[in-house]
DNA sequence: ACTCTAGGTGTACGGCGTACACTCGTCAAG
DNA sequence: CTTGACGAGTGTACGCCGTACACCTAGAGT
């Protein structure tokens, strides 16, 4: 503590979980592209290796940053009915995505499920056994779900957009998306999807599949598959 | 033709149809992530600046990958029932991204749509309406299959892997992921998703979907909210 | 006092996308 | 036949990336 005391506050060591909410940080902040280890360890005032004693390569950051995401979730809320359970826990997957946009893309690039993730499809699983469904059913009807269990929707496309006037000649090349674009009309016409709700379309999607399996259930549905 | 007439042929000259055919037979062979401008260029007996006089840059090198995989999709048959028709052509898409395992994420990451995806995605909504659901439905049904629509149902982990015993350590830690697991018994029990028939479980959602959306077509179904 | 070690450093390598200036063959206009 | 424009392919170079590897150093345990 003899010299150097005030010219910067002294470091507090790194460590894994530090890297981990940086990287977040950071993609949140400038998008996921620009993160690259170099960048990250400049906003950590380390130089890039250091970030190596912490993670083993690129490849195990992103996929801590995923935990870190879904680990965001809420649990599943108590309740007696199995539909309001998983729908208020997806919606909540929804809402944790919708704060960390490149998060989506993050999970759908690991090779194989991480431990928050494993972690959040056993206890959704639960819940749909939990409502009576079997676990044949279950095991369909997460795979039914897909990427929309976690959150995303996956638009496609963003909707977002320079959303101009409906160009005419785009129209005449495709005159059913223009039909649709022109049915969506408040708030801005635009080209393609703009000017949709994304919430409404995610929840009409969630509440059709929901209601479907629910009648599945109640008729004792079974996947009577031989081999 | 006075010299050097035999010690290779002649260079064909590249063009662009070329050049994205490369692209999409190198993408098919070794993987979407050793695809390089310059290892593409190699794979072409040409500098690799010599790829910019045809694509501007990498990604509208992918862009013309995606459209030239769309391209390949079946037209939709002709047929009085709506649901045939979708369904047939939602099944020639997806044989199509079997073929060509990257171009789902390639597709995903495009930022706008491109041409061929309008097209598909044009006469798509028009079977949709040709088989009697209101613009205003058809607008919400090609939302909810997202992108299903193109034949991935994003399977959030491959399915395929080492596949070797259950984990018991895993097996306490995730009770219902176990459980799903050991339903899912048929050639060669394996970890998580393992084992499954991915095709069954593509069609079972399809099916449920387009099911529900029937059901909502009869009943005349509006999505009535306001502003 | 000595060693061990965890964490941070510095240098370097190979690969990437691509900007920019060039060469060269073809072909139409003079 | 000359010439000049032009489109296709070339060569060099820059800045970024991930990361291997050797090194240093401060503090803890003996």
């Amino acid at each position: 503590m003899t010299r150097q005391e005030a010219t910067h506050t002294q470091r507090i060591p790194l460590n894994r979980d530090r890297v981990l909410r940086a990287a977040v940080a950071l993609a949140d902040a400038t998008g996921i592209d620009a993160l690259s280890m170099r960048r990250l360890a400049q906003e950590l005032d380390v130089v890039p290796m250091a970030l190596y004693k912490h993670v083993a390569n690129k490849e195990e950051l992103l996929d801590g940053m995923a935990d870190a995401v879904v680990g965001e979730i809420d649990p599943p809320a108590a309740g007696p009915d199995w539909r309001r359970v998983v729908r208020g826990r997806i919606l909540s997957a929804r809402r944790v995505l919708l704060r960390h946009p490149w998060a989506a893309r993050v999970i759908e690039s690991r090779t194989g499920p991480t431990p928050a993730v494993l972690a959040y499809l056993d206890t959704m699983a639960g819940s749909f056994r939990e409502g009576g469904l079997s676990a044949d059913l279950t095991h369909h009807v997460m795979h039914a779900m897909g990427s929309r269990l976690l959150g995303f929707s996956q638009e496609l496309f963003d909707t977002s957009g320079p959303s101009g006037p409906p160009d005419p000649a785009l129209a005449a090349r495709y005159p059913h998306i223009a039909e649709l674009a022109a049915t969506a009309a408040h708030d801005g016409g635009s080209t393609v999807g703009g000017g949709c709700d994304d919430q409404f379309e995610f929840e009409f999607a969630l509440d059709l599949l929901l209601d479907g399996f629910e009648t599945l259930r109640r008729q004792g549905w079974t996947s009577e598959r031989k081999a």
